[in-house]
Parts: structure tokens; sequence; C-alpha cells
RNA sequence: GGAGAGGUUCCCGAGUGGUCAAAGGGAACAGACUGUAAAUCUGUCGGCGAAGCCUUCGGAGGUUCAAAUCCUCCUCUCUCCA
């Protein structure tokens, strides 16, 4: 899922996703979308999708991650979080209802529940409170969500690394009974093999017949280890961010563009890529226009990093049900985190 | 022809006796980025393996313990006047 927390993936028209990406559904974000332009006004238009002009599923995440990206900007109390806006320092009281209404407004098909994302490292002390007070906040905030029809409220895993922490966490929340179950957390700053770890431990945990989903994982190879641990969703900023920074992800690793050696590059970013950057410009060309601080630099890059995206996690579907899924990976796991030189 | 200003490390540009291998910016080069406060941030950027040494501030001489900085001549550029 390409990540648009404002209402937009950036450089990219909702005719690009679907064209040139394939982007069956997109992220939106509730705390900065509460931010501006305002949920109620994003109601008055109809709805996130009509805001936007996107007629596809969209996701949104209740905010739970700002508890942790903005941590200098808020205080956790029992009963919710008091943000301090970071556009203007006006303070704002999230709480799980409040996090339910609001996604409510903006009208997503998929919506998260209101979590604390703890930070990595902390104790496991913290991590079980922060637990504590998540699945409460599950619990009030699935409570309040009455548009169920609509819109799948799903409950968020916690528990940092520890797998007595998870498993309390899974149960707790499947006890509720959710649409879905996300895994928040993880890609915070652990050991890649801790994220794995927990991942494959909740695999056989977490329902068979309910989506799970990794928030904001990650690399190409994290997300091809994680489908083998049973995640269906992900989300993550990468492919998009890192293409706005000139590192284009491709079946053959990570390329910096900006790198001299592409100066006199007369090969697309990826001769066996079929988008619509691949079939057109050079890496020549796309160097030059980020040299330049030309903006078609960052749209052609995006559109690159999120075709490839969607088309590796074609790839492994296609491997799953033609039952070599670890061949599948085994071929391309050692190419796709190496840096291409 | 006369008067004045100036030539600094790839570029622009600070620096007017020692703390200067020389500020700052740009360019260049290398990298980071995982539920987006991100078209951002970090590092390198004369040579040698570090302490240190060597070469460098238009050119050639000179003064000084010490010169990018002071003096002499040469050379080139720019501005104004004729």
């Amino acid at each position: 899922m390409p990540v648009g927390t404002i209402g937009s993936v950036k450089t990219m028209s909702p005719k690009e996703l679907i064209e040139d990406t394939q982007a069956q559904i997109i992220l939106g974000n509730t705390y900065h979308l509460y931010m501006r332009p305002g949920h109620e006004l994003i109601k008055k238009f109809g709805g996130l999708h009509k805001f936007i002009g996107w007629d596809r599923p969209i996701l949104t995440d209740s905010g739970g991650f700002q508890v942790m990206s903005l941590a200098g900007l808020r205080k956790i109390t029992k009963d919710g979080v008091k943000f301090q806006s970071h556009l203007d320092g006006s303070y704002h009281m999230f709480t799980p209802e409040k996090a339910i209404e609001v996604q409510n407004a903006i009208g997503a098909d998929i919506i998260m529940s209101f979590d604390e994302c703890p930070p990595y490292p902390a104790s496991k002390d913290y991590v079980a409170k922060s637990l504590k007070t998540t699945l409460e906040w599950a619990k009030r905030g699935k409570d309040f969500h009455k548009n169920t029809d609509k819109q799948a409220l799903f409950g968020i895993v916690q528990g940092g690394i520890h797998k007595d922490l998870r498993e309390e966490s899974a149960k707790a929340l499947m006890e509720m009974d959710f649409p879905g179950y996300s895994i928040g957390g993880l890609a915070v700053g652990e050991e890649k093999q801790d994220m794995f770890a927990v991942t494959e431990f909740l695999n056989p945990i977490l329902p068979q017949d309910k989506p799970r989903y990794l928030m904001g994982v990650g690399t190409p190879s994290d997300i091809l280890k994680n489908i083998a641990n049973g995640v269906d969703m992900f989300d993550c900023v990468m492919p998009t961010r890192n293409a706005r920074k000139g590192t284009i992800f491709t079946r053959n690793g990570k390329l910096i563009i900006k790198a001299g050696r592409y100066k006199a590059d007369p090969r697309p970013i990826d001769e066996e890529c079929t988008c619509y950057a691949c079939r057109n410009f050079s890496r020549a060309y796309i160097r030059h226009l980020f040299n330049a601080g030309e903006i078609l630099g960052l749209r052609l890059a995006t559109i690159h990093s999120l075709h490839f995206y969607l088309e590796l996690v074609g790839m492994a579907r296609k491997a799953i049900f033609e039952d070599r899924y670890q061949e599948f990976m085994d071929e391309m796991i050692p190419k796709l985190d190496s840096l291409m030189k």
C-alpha cells in the first residue's frame, strides 16, 4: 500500500498511481488529516475518496505512529494523548474515541485502532504498560465504532520484541474479534532478526481467515520474508521517500541515481522493468533531473519504485499460488537489498 | 594616454604578519532513510599511512624568526576619464 499521509502519495496523481504503479489501495493518516485540512472539511467534501479524487480503497492509520514520531510534542495519559500540533503549536486531545470519530469522518475503508507505538529501545516494563493501555484503547475504539459495514476497524498487536507480550496482545485483541489484525511497533530500530521472530511467532496465533497487516514495513526483502511469516498487507514510505531522495529500488538492488557512475549511463533504471520511467528514460537523464532539482526526477523515481514494489508482491502472490514461494525468495532476496554499483 | 580596483584551493568568495591547508556558499563525490514534521539529512572534498611532514593563495625577487597578508618589478583582468 503506497503511503499518502496527508491525502497525497507524494508526487503522484491518482491517475498515475492507477495506470503507472497499479496501486489498489493507499494510506492516509488520521493525525495529519485532522490537523490539516481537518476531518470536518473532508467530511463536507463527501469523504477522503472524493476529496482527493481516488475511488479505490483507502486505509487510514490512527495517529498511533505519531505518538512515537512526534514524541517531543505529545503527552500520553491513560485517557489518550495530548498532541501539540507540529504545524502551529496548538494543543489537541486524541482519545481512542476521537481517533475513530475522525476516521469515520475521513471515511477510509479500513481504519486503525488508536495505539501507542512504543519506541525502541524501551524497557519491557514500559512496553507491557503501554500494551495494556493500547488494549484498553482498542476496546474503547471498537465500542465507539458504529460504521462497521463500510469501515473495517483493525486492532493493533503491540508488545515490542517480547513474545509473551505479543501473544498476550494478539489473544486479547482476538477476544474482541476484529475483522483484521495489524502488527505494529516493528521496524522502529530493533534488529531485523527480532522483527522476523515476532511475525514468525504470531503467524500460528493470529486467525487464518483474517488479514494481517504489518505496519510500516519495509524494504523489499523485509516484505518477502514477512510474507513467508503469514503477513498479508504492508505499507511503507520507503519506495516513495527514498525515491524522492534518489535511492531507487530494483530487482537487482538499490540504485542511487545521483551517483557519478550513472552520469552517462544510457540504460533504464531496470532493464527488465516495464514501468513508464524505465520504458522511456535513461539513468543519465533521471540523474540529470535529480542533480538539476527537477521535479520530474522525483516523479519518475517514485513511479518506478512503486511499480517495482507492487510488481514484487504480485510475483510473490503468484509464487505462492504456484507453491514455489521458498524458491522464489531464495532467488530474489540475495539481490534485493544489495547496492547496485 | 590618465585615474582607480583587483587576481585566493574545481567555481564564487572571506581572509590584510603567526591561532591558515586557508571561513562561508556552490559544484562534485559517497552514503543514510521502514504505520512520512522528510524534493531531507550526514560525511568527504591539495598530497602522503596517523602524530607529523610536503606543496599551495597571478609570476619573479625581497623584508622578517615567521608572508595569502609588507616592499619592488613584471603580468593579466575590470571600472571610470580622455
